[in-house]
DNA sequence: TGATTATTTCAATAATTCTTGTAATATTGA
DNA sequence: TCAATATTACAAGAATTATTGAAATAATCA
């Protein structure tokens, strides 16, 4: 993932608008919603809703499918992975990550886990 | 978590320059970085530096410890893993799973591979 | 103590983003 | 075709965020 990818997902899900967009399509799941059920459900005007739909979308966290006159926006958490892992990747490999284990703010656990499992 | 934390952290790491910061001590360990040391590995000045960490840290990516005159930095990544919880954990909730499994934007594999595990 | 270094704070400007209103586009149904 | 509905595009002002320079704070060392 680059850079500019990463960066743009997180600007995309800093709004609290846009968080709650994408987390009621994370609900609706493949069935998703078309733009005018968010706008109602979420009481956000259209012309302003349209505006966070195409960030959300253009950032790859939303997809969108043309059904008549309606469109139809679904989420794509599998980019939050792919997200995750260009976060992560690297983790302490530059470090002794034995020294975090028995610390409070271990920074490590995740890579332990993974480890582990 | 509460929203108003998620859109924190998503509003910390949406600056290329905070999400450099972040991947170096990701990078780093449990040894971090002080603060010096970060300005002259990512060639940012101190002040600029400063606000951008104390960002980070007030979005609870960052933990400071003091060192004499110095503060170290650490990254925390156990906070990504509570974020990714808070955007996944209601996954399709109100929708049948089952529609997605052959589609190829499947928004809901995350909730696939836990349950295969 | 006095000088030096590390880091942060503050103020000002530049740049970006958000919201709203209005208008445009496109599909549906009579 | 015409009217109604769904959605998007554009423009302008308000609000927020980033960067820079200068100064303040605090710890270290001679």
């Amino acid at each position: 993932m680059k850079q500019k990818t990463a960066t743009t997902i997180f600007e995309s899900l800093s709004s609290s608008i846009r968080l709650d967009i994408f987390r009621l399509l994370v609900k609706k799941g493949y069935s998703g919603l078309v733009a005018g059920e968010i706008s109602t459900s979420l009481g956000i005007a259209p012309n302003n809703l349209s505006f966070h739909l195409k960030a959300l979308t253009q950032a790859g966290l939303l997809t969108v499918e043309q059904e008549g006159r309606y469109q139809r926006y679904r989420a794509d958490i599998n980019l939050m992975q792919d997200l995750i892992t260009y976060l992560t990747d690297e983790c302490c490999s530059e470090d002794i990550c034995t020294q975090s284990a028995d610390t409070p703010s271990n920074i490590c656990v995740q890579t332990f886990s993974k480890n582990k499992s």
